[in-house]
DNA sequence: CATGAATGAGCCTTCATTCAT
DNA sequence: TATGAATGAAGGCTCATTCAT
């Protein structure tokens, strides 16, 4: 239920708030954290730089936000994934194209989140920011043990060697670690990787294999799957195929 | 003895060489790329920051250095434990166990190798420290694909479906991602993962068996090879056990 | 009643500008550029460097400003004296009038543009100061040709052998030449040169009389001239007499 | 007398700081003052920055001391034209030609020379080459003022009106003024200047005229003149025609 | 004498943050 | 509330000078 309780100016808030943070990702993207700076940012939302202190506390406070918008993106990609109507396994896949998805329109998330593993850059954001931070995590990490469980009631996932949330952390593993990887310069042609996203679904697969996860039938057209995929849950993906 | 090739100048450059190094990994590490000044570092080694200036052309190059260093230790583990004297399996095991050691000592490697993927890093550093860093990257995946060639030429490992610098390149990615998830503020809570090390193994063997590579027999103990491992290659690991 | 066009805050600008000019010009010639700092400068002017680069985007953008500030000077200087009411010869004397006089109020003007005559100098400055520095010069030099012109088609001056260009470029050679010879340490000393400024018009009125421009009579009283440029041109010029 | 007394190591230092000052000379016309480093000075005469130290005793220093040769330079082709066989009016010539001939071969001599008239340069050069700078200097200036009283003994110049040092100091001036700014960025489109060494005879001239010096009769050939001066005086000259 | 590694003050420039308007 | 001029601490880097070898 959308809030009736906002004012006129706290809904004007919110939207600059959001203006802010478009164009905050986009400069931070285009020039590293580094290279970003309050000056550029004002001059993109065509507010002043003052303006952007009422919304946040300090420029790692809006470093933070970015990361969380991102997250947030995230978690509800997943949770859509999740609800793929299919087998477990399915689900499963659906979730490793919807991390896909992700990396694709947010090809640096990481390389900010891992910014602010620093010790000071926590810290500085604000305890607001901290907290939305973290609750998006926790979504994100929430449908994949979802559809984990999932797979261990349906008997399609063997119970007991290993937790379903150290398996939803390895499939997080091994879509970032592909990801990460791929970033590498040169490593396109040192392990001839040239197509990154194929990839990631490949070792997601294998390792989902390897926990004995009922996989697709041999018969089943995995590509077949993947385009229902696409289309039932995300048809804005156009990357693919 | 040590070389005599080197003169009195040349070694006494290359320890501060070495100091200098490894005071910026400290200070990279605890306070991020941004937040690291040469001045501190100067202040750190007692030095002038003059001095750092006839080691390293910029501070880019200087990072760059850091994480070649890393790279290159990393390489040497890898190397030596592909000499493992085992079954194909073990061998591969032996190059995961490779990977959590080096990853105990140098925790935050990957952070650094990230923050030098952006645009500009790369370009500002000199020649010569570019090269040494491709160089190190190179022979760190060379062990790995050595290892995979070998669990396919002793009928290990099935060929054809996945070549074996995709299987190399997944085995890394799923290290990789294993760490770098597990340093994500709050995820040991989330995921109820606290003994990371042990994580990476365990993801590694079931993306390895995934892959097909034929495991450890049932009746192996796992821990026993690993000790063999330790004890046998990487003695100086006093984390095992 | 000031401009009505300029606001307040702009009106504020343009003094702070000109403080920051004036302080500018007065450390260069003291300092040289070398020892010129925008450290010292901001210590004068006592506001913060950051507030300097908000008026100049680099310290050869503003020795630039400084430099264009004295030519503009000059050229109004010029233009006043090429107005003066009297033969052609005595326009032409009114300028070398106008020439001591900027001579005197900015005696080190051309150290300034001759710093500037090296290689990267230029470059560096914003565009709009080089157009500007541009348009001052081209300004000084209109005056004068504009005064020859009038000489030869008064007959005064002959037309032909020398181009009325060369011919003010001659003018204005003498007395910069005069000028800096008369800077070099002890040269006063050397050639018994005290009066630095009646020089310059003894010898652009020799240079003049080469060229065969038709002198004062002999019996016109060449002190009473320079009073008259004076008092009707130059009432400031307290420096004569 | 040539100083027998030197011994073999006075001989080897001379030759070394004239080594320096070559290279001094060289770079410091190449990169102007500010970018002209005793390091890139090192490199170039293959000897150690501790060696400039054993010669000259600061930056400035050594930068005197090649402004110092230049004007020694300057004073040798002043005295070699001042003997030229012909009427003082054309030894006056020879000592325009000389005057050319230096700029050509020295175009940023008074450059330096005005760098050194700031306050603070000239104080931090050794006493030594503070004389030996104004010693070149007067012998300059004695050439010139030598031919001024010969033209006046042989009554081709009259007397009374300017002394012979002043008018010396006008020759000087105006080849140095026209010089100076014929080195102004566009000054050449402006005034249509081109061949800047036709222009400082041709101003010369003009001036010596004025000054009632009895010129080349009309009918002389005044290029066989120079080509006279060039070929008894100036051999080296290759410049002129 | 000759060296060149080491120095460290000083340079220009940037930019997150503040606060008077 | 919104502004953006002003700040000033840092930052990376240079280079004239020194001195132990």
């Amino acid at each position: 239920m959308s809030s009736p309780t906002l004012s006129r100016k706290d809904r004007e808030r919110k939207i600059r708030e959001e203006l802010i943070l478009n164009h905050a990702r986009r400069l931070l993207l285009s020039q590293g954290y580094q290279g970003f700076s309050l000056d550029d940012l004002a001059k993109a939302i065509e507010y002043s730089k003052g303006t952007i202190y009422l919304h946040f506390e300090s420029k790692e406070d809006l470093g933070l936000a970015v990361a969380t918008q991102s997250l947030t993106e995230r978690a509800i990609l997943f949770e859509r994934a999740a609800l793929f109507n299919g087998t477990t396994r399915e689900r499963a896949s659906a979730i490793g194209f919807a991390c896909c998805h992700f990396m694709i329109s947010n090809p640096d998330h990481f390389k900010i989140e891992m910014m602010m593993t620093s010790n000071s850059f926590f810290e500085k954001a604000s305890k607001l920011h901290q907290k939305d931070h973290a609750r998006a995590g926790a979504r994100t990490f929430r449908a994949m043990t979802g559809v984990v469980h999932a797979g261990m009631e349906a008997g399609d996932l063997p119970r007991g060697k290993v937790s379903p949330e150290q398996i939803a952390f390895a499939m997080a593993s091994i879509t970032v670690g592909t990801h990460v990887m791929s970033q590498i310069p040169e490593m396109d042609i040192m392990a001839g990787i040239h197509t990154s996203v194929n990839i990631i679904r490949q070792n997601q697969d294998a390792l989902l294999d390897g926990f004995g996860w009922k996989p697709l039938s041999p018969e089943t057209d995995t590509h077949a799957v993947d385009l229902r995929i696409r289309d039932e849950i995300f048809p804005e993906a156009t990357w693919y195929e």
